[in-house]
RNA sequence: GCGCCCGUAGCUCAGUGGAUAGAGCGCUCGCCUCCGGAGCGAGAGGUCGCAGGUUCAAAUCCUGCCGGGCGCGCCA
C-alpha cells in the first residue's frame, strides 16, 4: 500500500484526506481488508474524531484492540504530523483524534477554495439517473399529498445533481383509460347541470371547468375530457413552478398506447383465460397472475404502465428511481417482476413509497376527503403557510413514515419555526458581513488562514466541524434518497452558527484579541453551507429578512 | 389471513453496528448598555413496543409476538 500517496492529493473534502491518512495506516497494521469509519464523537472529551479501526483490526492480528489501538495511535500521528494536537486510546479500544487549529484553519481555507461548490461531486461516480414523481391523474388540481411527492422529488433531483449525477426529472401523465372517461362525463354532467356519477369527480373545480370550455354539454366525450385534462395540466405547471419544482420531460400515457401490443408481445409468461390476457406473475413470486387485457378488451393499468416502463428502459438510464405513492406498494413487485421480463437490471431500478401527509391544527387533523372533495390544494397551503414552509415541512420527514404537518408551527414567522431559523440564521450573517464591508471581507478572503495566530474558539471548531461535514451529508442523502437530513443538517449547521456569533465577536475581533479575518472566514464559509443546504431544499436563502 | 411502512421524551420526529440515545414544539426558570432578540442560556422529561438471538459492541442486524397506518380488483 503506497503511504504518502494519498493523502498528498489535493481534494475539497478535508474529511476525506483525513479518512485517506487513517486507511493508510490501518492498511500499513493490518491486510488491507479493515475499513475503519472516521465517526464524529458526541462526547467532546472523545476527541474531534475517532475511529474503531483497532477494533476491526483486533480478529484480524490476533491482538487485543487496545494494544492494537496503541500502536495504530502512534503510527497515525505520524501520519498527521502537525495536523494533530494527540491521539488517545479510549473505551474498548477507540482511537480519539485531536485536531490543531492548525489543521481546522487548513480545512476552512479548503472549503473556501471551493468556492460555491463545496461538497460538489460528492458522489464520486456519475450516474444518469431519472427521477419520476408526482405522477397522477390529471383530473383535478395538486394535492397536498402531490405536493409532498413534488418536494421529495425536486428536492432529490437537486441533490443527485449536486453530488455529480445527471438527472432528469419526469412527470407521467395518466391521461387515458377510465378515470379520464368518467372525468370527461363529470364535466359534461356539471355543463348540463346534471350530478357526476357516483365513481366521478365531484369537486368545485370540476364545474369552474365546465364553465371555461365552450360547448361542454355537447362535445363529444373525449374531446372534452382532453380539454379537461389540458386545464388542469396548466394548473398543475403554474403550481408546480410556484412551489419551485422543474420538470424535464412530461410522458403522456396517451402517447403509450400505441406501443402496448408490441411491448406485451416481448414478455413471457403472457397466457389468455376466461376472456381476458394474463401476465404470469406468480412464476416470479407473485401470490397471483395479473390481468393485461380485461375480457372486455381494455387494457389494464398495469398493461400499459409495463409499456410505460419499457420506453423508459429503452432511453438507457443507469438507474430509474420511481416515486409512488403509499397506496400503490401492492404494484410494486408486478412492475419490478415486468422490468427484468423485458430485460431490465433490477438493481438500476428502485420504487421509492411515499407515506401519507396530514395537516393538523391545533393538535386536531385537518379532515381530507377525496370523495367528500375536501382534498387540501397544495395551492391552498401555499396560500397558508408560503412556499419556503411547505417546503421545509413536507422535506423534513423520511418518506417512508407519515408526516403530520403542524399548521399552526408552520405558519407562525415567529421563534418557534425550525425554517424561519435556518433563514434568520442565513440573514444574519449577511448582516454581518455587509457590517464588515466588501472590502475587508474580500481581505479576508485572500488571507492564508494557516498564518494566523488566532486562536479557535470551541463554538468556532464546532461550527467549522459541521461544515466539513456537508460532503459527506450530501452523500448520504443522496445514497438513501433522504432529502429530509439535509433539514437536520442546516439547523444543527444554524444552531451552531448562532452559538458561534455569542461566543465571539466577528467585527471588531481586535478588541478581544482575536483575528477578524479568520472569523469573517468562519462567516462566509458557514454562509454558502447554509445557502446550499437552502438551495437544495429548495428553500430561499434571503440576505435580510 | 397475506404484503409493505411505522412503533424512540407529553406531542411531532431525527438517529440503518460503536463509548453517557438527540432535535423542534410544549412546560419551568433566566438573559436585551452586546456584530440582526425572527435571538441566546439553563432545567424537568425516555424500560428506544415486548421477548429471544447474532456481535467485543444493538434503537440500529435476525426471529417471534403486540399495537397503528396503507394496500390486497378484469380500478388507477
Amino acid at each position: 500500500m503506497p503511504e504518502s500517496r494519498i493523502t498528498t492529493e489535493m481534494s475539497a473534502d478535508p474529511l476525506a484526506q483525513l479518512r485517506a491518512d487513517l486507511a493508510g495506516a490501518t492498511a500499513a497494521a493490518g491486510d488491507g481488508s479493515a475499513e475503519p469509519r472516521l465517526d464524529r464523537p458526541r462526547q467532546a472529551g472523545f476527541g474531534d474524531y475517532s475511529t474503531n479501526a483497532a477494533m476491526l483490526l483486533a480478529p484480524l492480528l490476533g491482538d487485543s484492540p487496545r494494544a492494537i489501538a496503541e500502536r495504530l495511535g502512534e503510527s497515525l500521528g505520524d501520519r498527521l504530523g502537525e495536523h494533530v494536537e494527540r491521539v488517545e486510546v479510549a473505551g474498548p479500544g477507540f482511537l480519539n483524534l485531536f485536531m490543531t487549529d492548525a489543521w481546522y484553519l487548513g480545512a476552512l481555507a479548503e472549503v473556501l477554495a471551493a468556492g460555491d461548490g463545496f461538497g460538489a461531486g460528492a458522489a464520486g461516480r456519475s450516474e444518469r439517473v431519472n427521477v419520476e414523481f408526482v405522477s397522477a391523474n390529471p383530473t383535478g388540481p395538486i394535492t397536498v399529498a402531490s405536493g409532498r411527492h413534488a418536494a421529495y422529488g425536486d428536492a432529490l433531483a437537486r441533490i443527485l445533481e449536486y453530488v455529480g449525477h445527471d438527472v432528469e426529472r419526469e412527470f407521467y401523465v395518466n391521461d387515458a383509460g377510465g378515470q379520464i372517461q368518467r372525468f370527461g362525463q363529470s364535466i359534461r354532467a356539471r355543463a348540463r347541470g346534471d350530478t357526476p356519477p357516483e365513481d366521478g369527480y365531484h369537486g368545485e373545480y370540476v364545474t369552474e371547468l365546465a364553465a371555461a370550455i365552450d360547448g361542454a354539454a355537447e362535445m363529444d366525450l373525449d374531446e372534452l375530457a382532453a380539454r379537461g385534462v389540458e386545464l388542469i395540466l396548466e394548473g398543475v405547471r403554474t403550481t408546480l413552478d410556484r412551489f419551485r419544482v422543474r420538470m424535464d420531460r412530461y410522458s403522456l400515457e396517451h402517447d403509450v398506447h400505441p406501443t402496448v401490443d408490441e411491448v406485451l408481445g416481448r414478455l413471457d409468461g403472457v397466457y389468455d383465460s376466461d376472456g381476458a390476457t394474463w401476465l404470469r406473475t406468480t412464476a416470479h413470486g407473485d401470490d397471483k397472475d395479473r390481468v393485461l387485457r380485461r375480457s372486455n378488451g381494455e387494457l389494464t393499468y398495469f398493461a400499459v404502465d409495463i409499456a410505460y416502463h419499457a420506453d423508459k428502459l429503452a432511453r438507457g438510464y443507469d438507474r430509474a428511481i420511481a416515486i409512488w405513492g403509499a397506496d400503490h406498494h401492492g404494484h410494486i413487485k408486478r412492475m419490478k417482476i415486468a422490468w427484468e421480463e423485458l430485460g431490465g437490471d433490477p438493481d438500476r431500478f428502485e420504487i421509492v413509497i411515499m407515506q401519507l401527509v396530514n395537516l393538523t391544527e391545533g393538535g386536531a387533523r385537518v379532515q381530507m376527503s377525496k370523495r367528500a372533495g375536501t382534498v387540501v390544494r397544495l395551492d391552498d397551503l401555499l396560500d397558508d403557510i408560503g412556499v419556503d414552509a411547505a417546503r421545509w415541512f413536507l422535506l423534513q420527514r423520511s418518506h417512508d413514515t407519515t408526516l403530520d404537518v403542524d399548521l399552526e408551527l408552520a405558519r407562525s414567522q415567529s421563534q418557534d419555526n425550525p425554517v424561519y431559523y435556518v433563514q434568520y440564521a442565513h440573514a444574519r450573517i449577511a448582516g454581518i458581513l455587509a457590517k464588515a464591508g466588501e472590502d475587508a471581507v474580500r481581505r479576508a478572503l485572500a488571507t492564508d488562514l494557516t498564518a494566523s495566530p488566532e486562536q479557535l474558539h470551541p463554538s468556532a471548531r464546532t461550527l467549522v466541524k459541521r461544515l466539513l461535514d456537508m460532503p459527506d451529508e450530501l452523500r448520504d442523502a443522496a445514497e438513501r434518497r433522504a432529502p429530509h437530513r439535509l433539514t437536520a443538517y442546516a439547523h444543527e449547521t444554524a444552531q451552531e452558527f448562532s452559538a458561534f456569533y455569542r461566543d465571539v465577536k466577528v467585527v471588531g475581533a481586535a478588541d478581544e484579541g482575536g483575528d477578524e479575518a479568520v472569523r469573517l472566514a468562519v462567516c462566509v464559509a458557514a454562509k454558502r453551507v447554509l445557502a446550499r443546504s437552502l438551495d437544495l431544499l429548495g428553500v430561499a436563502a434571503p440576505e435580510s429578512m
